[in-house]
Order: structure tokens, then C-alpha cells, then sequence
DNA sequence: CGGTTGACCAAGT
DNA sequence: GACTTGGCCAACC
């Protein structure tokens, strides 16, 4: 069973839409907290794998950050989804970025 | 219950 | 570009 903030995290990141994705500063922001490592954290268990898009979440910078089962993985499913990347950093991120508002709605 | 860890971030060198 | 530093907070030991 998974912590209150647990499940918030998860229930935002189920709503990122394919071919977006979502910073784990804006996930912590739309739960108007400052945890960006602790989102880290709880993805890092993420017990729901397929069901809960986790690899839709990068670093504000673009880049791709961790994953569980290797970045390579991440970084195909995202390109799967239509989501370019390039050198290990989303090309064209502030087309693709979900915001803590767009999250919130 | 204190100390460490980490799928982080921003600013500085 | 890279590496370092300080800060942040939940989960873990």
C-alpha cells in the first residue's frame, strides 16, 4: 500500500497525455509542495509499472533522468510515443512540457 | 528517532 | 559543455 503522497504522484502522472510529458518540478508543484526528489523517490518504487506512465516524467532540463529498468528504456517508449529526443534530452520540450496548471486541470 | 539516500533543481565555478 | 555546492523532502535503514 502506497503513502498519501504516493498516490498522488501516480494520479498525476496518469494524466499525462502520450506523445507529452511532465517535469518532476511541475508534478511537485501542482501538489503545491517542494518534494521534487521525494516524486523521485516514489516513482522509483512505482509498484503500478505499466499502468502508471512514469516515463512520461523527465528533468526540467530535458533531459531524460532515471529510470527503473535503465534510461534506454525510457528513452524508447518516449520516442515510441512521438516524443523526439536528442542526445539524451527532449528536443522540443516546451512543446511537449505539462505544466503543475495543465496537470491541475 | 536520527542519519543516509535519491528516477531532483538552480546557481556558481 | 563539465563538475561542485547548497537546498529541498519523502522513504528507507
Amino acid at each position: 500500500m502506497a503513502t498519501e503522497f504516493q498516490k498522488k504522484v501516480y494520479s498525476l502522472c496518469k494524466k499525462i497525455p502520450e506523445g507529452k510529458v511532465s517535469t518532476y518540478k511541475e508534478i511537485a508543484t501542482a501538489m503545491h509542495t517542494k518534494a521534487y526528489r521525494a516524486v523521485g523517490t516514489a516513482l522509483n518504487r512505482n509498484p503500478h509499472a505499466p499502468k502508471v506512465p512514469c516515463h512520461r516524467v523527465v528533468n526540467s532540463d530535458g533531459r531524460i533522468g532515471g529510470f527503473s529498468k535503465g534510461k534506454s528504456q525510457k528513452k524508447m517508449m518516449l520516442e515510441k510515443e512521438g516524443v523526439r529526443i536528442k542526445k539524451g534530452r527532449i528536443s522540443d520540450l516546451s512543446g511537449r512540457l505539462i505544466t503543475s496548471e495543465n496537470l491541475r486541470i
